[in-house]
DNA sequence: CGCGAGCTTGAAACGGATCAATGACAGTGG
DNA sequence: CCACTGTCATTGATCCGTTTCAAGCTCGCG
């Protein structure tokens, strides 16, 4: 199944057919108030599960951030895997587990945290995301936001200008360099990562 | 195991052993920040499980609210209760699902809701709890709150002093009573829920 | 009766939101 | 190749909701 940038591809509150694997690209998970205000609970990238968190109907909607390529599994067919290997559901709730573990310290972050911590916070999340990559380089790590402001703000619970001037405060006093929109380079790892906790 | 009150039980970031489940009384789950900023993520009780959001070591802290009760499960002795009874890994798994779709909700009140949304929305969750005995009762329903300002406060990402503020706005406006700390009556459901939602 | 923890209320400060203008590009068509 | 256009990001000025700081208040308990 590929879905187009920006195609919203699970509705919040539909019923909940399917469970889904990312295997190309991202996808953006959200839920909404009547209003229009929205959270964004979660990014997800090759490799994520998406629709652990339904019973009945989905308790969020998805939408894909650039070209997303997804498996779709009916749940009827999640059954029949699960019957014939039982590991297989003791792997859901492994990741189940995990994804429970980051939304408590994301539920600190946008009832806890500051507008800076947030956005430290977030970004040494995506230098996480790398991987064991930037371990040896403790400096000057080269960071890439797929996602535009917007989408970050709705993350963090702040708005688009809120981020900006936070991005750009952290640029002035040369924590990061921003070459262009999407590529950040972290100039002081060490200071960020000590903002993230608080400590600054 | 019995719990006194205010005991904390689990630390966080200590290796995760065991696995609770409550069997009476209550319980706030909560994360922290190394200067004291505490996040309450939830509050458990009776029939609640305790520790899905753990791998290596817990993801949260626990304390008692009031006396509680706990079951304590090895983490060894759970494997072999999973390896007996294959259909209890799915019932754990259901349970961290219906987790994620609380957390999702609790996700877009600490990120996007107001302060008087925010507590029309705890309103509506202790109604909720209830159970289907109010559904009768559409107004006049009665609640008693029993963890302290501080815990409401940390558990909606506001302060004590605006907690109590909104309550009492709320009660100016004749949307609820107030009888003492503890004991609230709710007198327009209809409108408190409208608030929660973001419609007032 | 008096003490103290927890709650409420008031005044002032502040962080982030809102409103508004400007800037940087990428894509389009002349 | 270069205006033109629209989208997204940045920056500035102001506003507002919540926090902070500081008293009082309530009520259970010794």
């Amino acid at each position: 199944m590929t879905v187009p940038d920006g195609r919203s591809f699970i509705e919040e509150g539909s019923p909940a057919h399917d469970f889904f694997v990312v295997t190309g690209g991202r996808v953006k998970i959200f839920t909404l108030l009547p209003d229009g205000r929205r959270q964004i609970t979660g990014f997800a990238e090759g490799g994520d599960f998406l629709g652990l968190a339904a019973s009945k109907s989905y308790a969020f909607g998805a939408e894909a951030l650039g070209t997303a390529v997804l498996c779709r599994f009916p749940h009827a067919s999640m059954q029949r895997l699960t019957a014939r290997f039982p590991n297989l559901e003791h792997r859901l709730r492994q990741e189940a587990s995990r994804e429970l573990s980051l939304l408590q310290a994301r539920m600190t972050l946008l009832g806890r945290k500051t507008a800076r911590e947030r956005l430290a916070t977030f970004l040494m999340e995506r230098i996480r995301l790398l991987g064991a990559a930037c371990q040896e380089t403790p400096h000057q790590i080269e960071l890439d936001l797929p996602m535009p402001r917007t989408d970050i703000a709705d993350y963090l619970g702040l708005t688009i200008e809120t981020v900006s001037r936070v991005l750009s405060a952290f640029k002035r006093e040369g924590l990061i360099s921003i070459r262009n929109i999407t590529h950040i380079t972290i100039m002081q790892f060490e200071r960020i990562s000590a903002i993230a906790e608080g400590l600054e």
